[in-house]
DNA sequence: ATAATACTGAATAGAGTGTTCGATAGCATA
DNA sequence: TATGCTATCGAACACTCTATTCAGTATTAT
């Protein structure tokens, strides 16, 4: 999304977003018109179109920015970490835990909802290039003589089961808790 | 399906799995069309609403055709084990990865196709089952002091994310190997 | 104030869904 | 082989949804 967006344009988009995500929460992602988006968003069907060539690129944009913040926020974080030499090797999880629960642009409502495995696979992928660059996870697999790429995509669904887990259990562990029980389960 | 089935009937049902089948290996499930399926399989439109009440339907049922026999054949499998008292505990997952191998009812087609994800999870409740019943499974969950529910979907997640890397490699590994894999990544 | 541009609302063509029905052909049974 | 039963055909139908168009209106940046 470009700064210097016409406030116009962005208070469409925002809606068109803001509808259609309280539409995912209610019903089937395959359910839901552009009839109801447009109407719930209160804009008009050529709008929609100005903004969205279909359906399918609104999720897709969707899920960019969602979790394009999360994993930005990781990667300064990582930075840091690098800069001041202070080396916890398996805290990014613990931070991607607790930025989770914090809940912005509420990305848990979407991470919960039925049409969760959606979002849930997105989620994944961005995971998987964060575990790539995470070297100091691959001690284990070399001990256990697992290959690379089977390991990374080890943790990358463990990890992700392990949020599906958290929700469905509405949260009620501290995120040091789940973090604890993702690092027994890769047995890190 | 009946045993007691009209041939036009069989042939009709099946005709339509294979289109399917077919079909899904080509293009995206949401984009396949009745028409699509009919003219594939060759029969009038009316016939397909008289086997298939919508799309959904056909999908659930070719789900259940395909992995009611994988599942059964442990089940059968597992009650001889425990009849002639040979226990060896994690040798259900062998048995698994050995018939998938086999490739009965081109399972792996559709495990392997774009649509993998959708038949994947179907697979993983099958398993989710499946595990439930496995109770020397538990013993390293106790251990490391996991939730039953938790360590249930870890263990059938870690497994579906298994066969999942083994397609992908061509099924180049030896079901023994894969099954070593697996059992390393989840320390049993 | 002005020019640019985003939005509206309604109309449109086209694709896909799911149903209907009389006619036809295949099936099981005797 | 003749019988009734039932699955299929194929074409037509109403319906929903998609995606585009365009003239008129409102908002914005400068």
């Amino acid at each position: 999304m470009k700064k210097t967006m016409d406030r116009r344009q962005r208070k469409s988009r925002e809606a068109i977003f803001k509808a259609f995500i309280a539409l995912l929460s209610e019903k089937n992602v395959n359910k839901i018109t552009v009839e109801d988006i447009i109407t719930r968003a209160d804009v008009g069907r050529a709008t929609f179109y100005a903004h969205f060539e279909t359906k399918d690129f609104l999720l897709k944009e969707l899920c960019e920015e969602l979790f394009c913040h999360i994993f930005d926020s990781v990667d300064n974080n990582h930075s840091h970490r690098h800069i001041f030499e202070c080396d916890a090797p398996d805290s990014v999880f613990l931070h991607l835990f607790t930025h989770l629960k914090k809940n912005d642009n509420n990305i848990l409502e979407l991470l919960s909802c039925q049409n969760n495995d959606l979002f849930l696979q997105y989620f994944k992928s961005g995971l998987y290039r964060l575990i790539e660059s995470q070297h100091q996870l691959y001690k284990y697999s070399e001990k256990a003589k697992l290959p690379t790429d089977f390991w990374t995509n080890h943790i990358a669904s463990t990890f992700v089961e392990t949020v599906r887990w958290w929700i469905n259990e509405k949260l009620q562990k501290s995120p040091e808790e789940i973090n604890d029980y993702f690092l027994r389960a890769i047995n890190a």
